[in-house]
DNA sequence: CATATTTGACCCTC
DNA sequence: GAGGGTCAAATATG
């Protein structure tokens, strides 16, 4: 804990430091000569920046508000881990016991929910490529709704004691939107699921199998039911994003308001990894800056992004009002490419904007 | 054979 | 007791 608070005070240094850099960018691009694109960019930075040292500021409150958990130790995901899910308690007597310690454990993962509009022709992106890899454990048909929701967790659970788990229901309004609930913290190893930062196929956690994919591919051929066949051209049109913030019912819930999509950089050290994570979680992964139409003032948070900012390191997530608050993220956005690959607009934002030199992540101490 | 999905059953919370 | 979440055996796939 006292490392995680000593990392949130280098990136809040950072993330102010950073500001106040793109601030003096901003500054060089007020002559008539500069284009409206790069002041708007770097304007757009600045706000990601601030907001997410406030929703850091924000977040470090959450922390010290947080109630310590009535159970477990003081490290519930470890300890979790260690003592095993359900599936692995061999010993029949400590069978029920450890079944408590699921269910209440349950209650204290942090939890958000995004929907996610997959636009693309082949129904894979959004939330079902995530740059995780998730692993399939069950389905249910749930009240009231047309389709069934899928329930997935890393696949590294076993290997690395993650327990991350998302569950995915499609939408019955709309069939082209996932609503996709995650649950706890990835705590595997590498947990960087963004192309961005490690394409290598090391990086065991942010790829799907080919398998993995064909039978979601199906999976979602067959929870097709009320509408066949979505062939839906590749459309990459115009992104939103719209974040709202609901009430948890929870307030053991702990929602990291922000994290940067620049992976762990190969820092295994799970404490270093709490934003990376949360942010890739919620497919930003990197991907997106957000560019805050309004900040976070009231119970939803609507901002916009552009496919050209995709480059950017600030999520800008949005702020958690309350401890008891539930982030609701709304992506109803297309992959900005047909590999789902934000890197093209990756290199195209560096080009652009030469606001890259003073990142904190390119320093080394920056997780340290 | 290893790994992932399916699916009925079980357990917990409300 | 209903509904939701998870387990685990059976099954499928590469």
């Amino acid at each position: 804990m006292e490392l995680s608070m000593e990392w949130e005070h280098k990136t809040l240094i950072s993330e102010l430091s950073q500001g106040k850099e793109l601030a003096k960018q901003l500054s060089n691009h007020l002559n008539p000569s500069s284009s409206l694109e790069a002041r708007q960019f770097l304007v757009d930075k600045i706000l990601s920046s601030y907001e997410k040292a406030l929703s850091l500021l924000n977040w470090g409150a959450l922390v010290d508000q947080q109630p310590k958990p009535t159970i477990g130790t003081v490290e519930p995901l470890h300890s979790f881990a260690n003592s095993s899910p359900r599936s692995e308690v061999s010993d029949q007597d400590c069978k029920e016991e450890c079944n408590k310690d699921v269910y209440k454990k349950r209650k204290i993962q942090p939890r958000w929910t995004e929907q996610v509009k997959v636009c693309s022709g082949t129904g894979l992106e959004g939330p079902l490529d995530d740059g995780y890899s998730w692993r399939k454990y069950g389905q249910k048909d749930i009240l009231g709704a047309n389709f069934p929701r899928g329930y997935y967790r890393c696949t590294h659970r076993h290997s690395q004691g993650c327990l991350a788990t998302k569950q995915v229901q499609r939408s019955d309004e709309d069939h082209s939107i996932f609503e996709v609930t995650y649950r706890g913290r990835h705590t595997c190893s590498q947990a960087s699921p963004s192309p961005l930062a490690s394409p290598s196929p090391k990086n065991d956690c942010s790829k799907q199998s080919k398998y993995h994919r064909k039978q979601q591919q199906l999976q979602l051929q067959r929870e097709e039911k009320p509408k066949p066949t979505e062939e839906i051209s590749v459309n990459f049109g115009s992104d939103l994003v719209q974040v709202k913030s609901e009430d948890l019912g929870s307030k053991d819930d702990i929602f990291p308001p922000f994290s940067f999509p620049c992976t762990s950089l190969g820092n295994e050290n799970e404490e270093n990894n709490i934003f990376t994570e949360s942010m890739m979680e919620n497919n930003f992964l990197g991907s997106f800056s957000p560019t805050f139409i309004s900040p976070a003032t009231s119970e939803s948070n609507y901002f916009s992004m552009s496919p050209c900012h995709m480059n950017s390191f600030g999520i800008g997530y949005p702020n958690v009002q309350t401890p008891e608050s539930e982030l609701t993220t709304e992506i109803i956005s297309a992959p900005t490419s047909v590999t789902n690959s934000p890197i093209g607009d990756f290199d195209i934002s560096i080009d652009n904007v030469d606001f890259d030199t003073t990142f904190p992540f390119d320093n080394p101490d920056f997780f340290a």
